[in-house]
DNA sequence: CGGAATTAATG
DNA sequence: CATTCTCCTGGG
């Protein structure tokens, strides 16, 4: 995109533009989402940056009233390079706060050298540099949008030692973290944390509310014309829930998050953000989909990808999905929860939460209505994940079990890790609706986000 | 705030 | 790959 289009965004203030650019402001050394109230700078002392860390690599500040912590993410980096962007997504999902820059390069099949080259040209900073900053940004929000202790703040962003927090902080973002402190007035925690999450519009809530609705496990999630939320179980054992409330003139849900014990948080607000798909380019996508899907009255505006909060949620949802419908799937799944999964405090009263592989490896799953070899099927794919986590993070690898085929692991990396280029041709739901609708296409075309017309298919039926 | 030990960035 | 530079954290 050039200039002249940035230009246009931000004079309209279009939100469509929301956190696929910035623009700083040389006369005052801020940026801004350019969606930002304030007074629109002129355009002799703009710049634009195409994302937030390299606005302040040329030594901005963010903004205090448009927060730019809060913008939703974009991938569309210009390189387009997959090993860049692979690497942008395991950052952001935590990677370096736990591992180091020479583990990532590895996971990534390339050398540590080679990593940073990329994050060069591609970020104009290297990768060290990349995720403190997304640490920072989001201990920020956490300061602007919620009660919680500084120490808690800089726990939660990841950050091992508050000297450390408070070092970074003033050096990068300009300011120190007490500065940002909310000011008194709302209550502190009863354990409840509120976040507003935003997205890019167009996002279309009521169709994701009537995918999930149908699919609904009760006690495990809970869902209303405004609102949806379920109960969490996070790698390390602890437990929670939330509850996410659309607001549609704000371009965001609110979300209020309950979880056992305080933990780095940064990894959960991401976990969200994924179910929710807040993430996604819609315009981009369906401008994409429109001329393929144009015989069927265009794609569905706004349609997002809901994902699973796991990965190994997605795989037993997949095959208990094997070749039934969606309604039966759904009985089975019910039924899995209600029989194995432990119960905890929810919002009203007893949760449910999903049954982790520990549990499933170890039972006969005689309480469910199955064939036994599925069963066994989902034994196996239970003890993979208990025994070799490392292995079944990959749901290619799962194929090696009997009873999973090239379908169930399909769709387990497009609802568990959600992929956008998956084209599920075999699926029953999308052959009925070519079937129906007597279109022939060649899906190629729609890559690389197959998977929501994978699902704008879906929804023809 | 300063310094030691460790890790990351770079030619 | 080796040198320089930055990150990280405990203790004062």
């Amino acid at each position: 995109m050039q200039t002249a289009h940035y230009q246009q965004a931000r004079l309209t203030r279009d939100p469509r533009f929301d956190g696929r650019f910035f623009v700083a402001v040389t006369s005052t050394g801020i940026y801004c989402r350019p969606i930002c109230p304030a007074p629109l700078p002129k355009e002799e002392n703009v710049r634009y940056f195409d994302s937030a860390v390299a606005a302040a690599e040329a030594g901005f500040r963010p903004c205090l009233r448009c927060r730019p912590d809060s913008a939703p993410a974009s991938w569309a980096w210009k390189g387009t390079d997959t090993t860049l962007e692979r690497a942008l997504r395991l950052i952001d999902e935590g990677a370096l706060v736990q591992g180091s820059v020479s583990r990532l390069a590895e996971r990534l099949g390339i050398s540590s050298r080679y990593l940073t080259r990329l994050f060069q040209n591609g970020t104009g900073t290297s990768p060290k540099r990349y995720a403190l900053y997304q640490q920072l940004l989001f201990a920020k929000s956490l300061l602007q949008q919620t009660g919680l202790p500084v120490a808690e703040v800089a726990f939660a962003a990841g950050f091992g030692s508050i000297r450390r927090f408070n070092d970074c902080f003033r050096e990068r973002l300009q300011m120190t973290p007490s500065d940002l402190r909310r000011q008194p007035g709302k209550a502190g925690d009863n354990g409840e944390l509120t976040l507003f999450l935003s997205y890019r519009p167009p996002y279309n809530w009521q169709h994701l509310r009537d995918f999930l609705r149908p699919r609904l496990i009760p006690g495990l999630e809970w869902i209303t014309d405004h609102s949806y939320g379920r109960s969490l179980t996070l790698d390390n054992g602890q437990h929670g829930y939330f509850t996410a409330t659309h607001d549609a003139a704000r371009h965001g849900f609110r979300v209020a998050l309950h979880l056992s014990q305080p933990t780095v948080l940064l990894p959960v607000v991401r976990t969200l953000r994924r179910l929710l798909d807040l993430d996604a380019d819609s315009g981009c996508i369906d401008d994409h989909l429109r001329p393929l899907l144009a015989s069927l009255g265009g794609p569905v505006p706004g349609l997002r990808l809901p994902g699973t909060l796991s990965l190994f949620e997605a795989g037993v949802r997949a095959i208990l999905g094997q070749q039934v419908s969606v309604s039966a799937a759904h009985k089975l799944v019910a039924q899995l929860v209600e029989a194995y999964g432990q119960t905890g405090p929810g919002p009203t009263g007893e949760m449910r939460l999903f049954p982790s592989p520990e549990v499933l490896a170890e039972t006969d799953l005689a309480e469910l209505r199955l064939p036994g070899r599925r069963k066994q099927t989902l034994i196996d794919l239970a003890c993979l994940f208990r025994d070799e986590p490392q292995t079944a993070a990959d749901p290619g690898r799962w194929l090696q079990l009997s009873g999973i085929g090239p379908w169930t692991v399909q769709y387990a990396r497009m609802r568990g890790l959600s992929e956008s280029d998956i084209w599920l041709g075999g699926d029953l739901g999308v052959q009925r609706a070519l079937r129906q609708h007597d279109v022939t296409f060649d899906p190629a075309a729609a890559a690389p986000w197959r998977s929501y017309l994978t699902l704008n298919l879906w929804s023809l039926t």
